[in-house]
DNA sequence: TCATTAACCAAACAAGTATTTGTTTTTCTA
DNA sequence: TAGAAAAACAAATACTTGTTTGGTTAATGA
């Protein structure tokens, strides 16, 4: 569940007003944690984002940590619906995970504020809540997990080392991408081939 | 240069006391920059770790940043020594680059602190000292990117991104890392050879 | 021995922090 | 169109932050 619990009529789960501000807050707040970081982020910056006084937002989050936690629920909702969608239509395994770490590279690197976040705060920046972003991440790279399964690899692959080294690689592109250059779709079909296929010749 | 440079006598760079506390100092900043972060860590931690009042650190340092940047300086000393001293006696480009990454990995995950600052508090964290924090993670990263340079390789491979997602990669075990099931030197061993030979079957 | 000064303490400072409270405006609905 | 709830403001609260200032102690070298 995301947002607040207001006391709602019974039918509707929720019964919001049309000029809702909730989504502006969330947006703001994507973008200012993505760029500057969390701690860095002061609820007045949040705010003055889409000219809200720093109080007025604890009118939709109770505290900045939940606001933290609202953020990266609707990130891992996003990356999860794209990445399911992207790898329903392919067949083989390699094919699969090279699909799938495309979108992942895609969607952290093209300025997708909500991914940056789930990728480049770390659950312990807020420990208040710091199981429950985990939970989050976890629910997210079990796709994974799954993927890297279901791959035919030599014999004596660690296939959970196998994750962490793709998964590392991949997002700590984050820290040096720029756009221009070589695209995200390249850099991450680059990395599945290095590691399947030999390098060394 | 690190440290403060105060009038000095002649021929000695320093004139400093016995009772100098300027590496405990040190070493309290590096471990709570380590485990904590650098915005987390404020100036009356690293003083209480060490006994001292808050005020009294600027005896040594004249900024928190500056703080930062000598933590930086003492890490990249470090552990580019530790790299040199563990390439020296290897020949063949493969070999090296893989002793290379075991002593990388182990400097940063068997409990190094000032390494560990040198790899997880970005350079963006203190904006006013960025160039130099940049600069000195550069230093170190010459000697790799020379290792790669001379690995043999088959044709077409990007050497530069062959560097990140390797680096990228053994960086981010920092995040997943717990004692006690693989070791350091296992993990920097699986990675290079999950690069070098082909994981696919 | 004694002036020097490195090294620290004690106490405050000014600015910024997340958050709370009471009040007002806006918006929907009955 | 009145009334109620939602959404925001205005202003303060309680606290933390990095940093400064001026005084104190004790090691040092001439």
């Amino acid at each position: 569940m995301s947002g607040k619990s207001t006391s709602s009529s019974k039918t509707t789960t929720k019964a919001r007003r049309s000029h809702n501000r909730v989504q502006p807050l969330l947006d703001a707040a994507a973008k200012l944690f993505a760029t500057k970081g969390y701690k860095e982020t002061t609820m007045r910056d949040i705010g003055s984002e889409i000219g809200m006084l720093p109080g007025s937002v604890y009118y939709h989050f109770k505290s900045k940590q939940e606001l933290l936690l609202a953020v990266y629920e609707q990130a891992v909702t996003g990356i999860k619906t794209r990445l399911l969608a992207a790898i329903a239509d392919e067949q083989d395994p390699w094919r699969k995970l090279e699909v799938a770490v495309v979108t992942h590279t895609e969607t952290i690197l093209d300025q997708n504020d909500y991914a940056h976040v789930m990728i480049g705060v770390l659950p312990d920046k807020a420990p208040e809540i710091q199981q429950e972003l985990t939970a989050l991440r976890d629910g997210y790279e079990a796709i994974l997990i799954e993927l890297i399964d279901e791959l035919p690899v030599r014999k004596g692959i660690d296939r959970k080392l196998l994750r962490l080294m793709l998964l590392g690689a991949i997002n700590s592109t984050q820290i040096w991408y720029q756009e221009g250059t070589i695209s995200p779709e390249e850099i991450a079909r680059t990395f599945v081939g290095y590691i399947k296929d030999p390098v060394a010749k």
